[in-house]
DNA sequence: CACATGACTGACT
DNA sequence: AAGTCAGCCATGT
């Protein structure tokens, strides 16, 4: 297990190049990887984050609805909202608040970096 | 090679 | 409005 991390490490360049105290979503990504069908790629993907180096912000990845789905794969359940929270991100709920506005589309972004 | 799983999403009931 | 089903594709057994 060291290669074949082509589809995981284009999520995890994605997911780095987020901005700090901004997120995003799976469908997001999966869009900007040209499938936006393949959302459950990323998460599979974000699954494997614990593995890559350096370690992916998965904190910043959340999904449609803002919520954070994969918290729990985390060192600590409660590990992602305090980051979030640390980040100026207010969390309520297990949901991001002004999700829409800390949406960080890297599809958009990236394409005009 | 075939089946089962997964941190999602959209549509249907 | 809330719950259920299917589709999507890569990884692991």
């Amino acid at each position: 297990m060291k290669k074949t991390e082509s589809f995981f490490d284009l999520v995890f360049q994605v997911v780095r190049q987020i901005p700090e105290g901004r997120v995003t979503s799976y469908g997001a990504i999966a869009s900007c990887l040209g499938s936006p069908q393949s959302s459950r790629m990323v998460g599979w993907a974000m699954n494997a984050s614990h593995t890559a180096f350096p370690p992916v912000p998965a904190h910043w990845v959340l999904n449609r609805n803002g919520l954070l789905t994969g918290k729990m794969h985390f060192s600590s359940p409660d590990a992602m909202q305090d980051l979030l929270e640390k980040e100026g991100i207010e969390v309520k709920n297990d949901a991001v608040i002004r999700f829409k506005e800390l949406f960080w589309d890297p599809q958009k972004e990236l394409s005009l970096e």
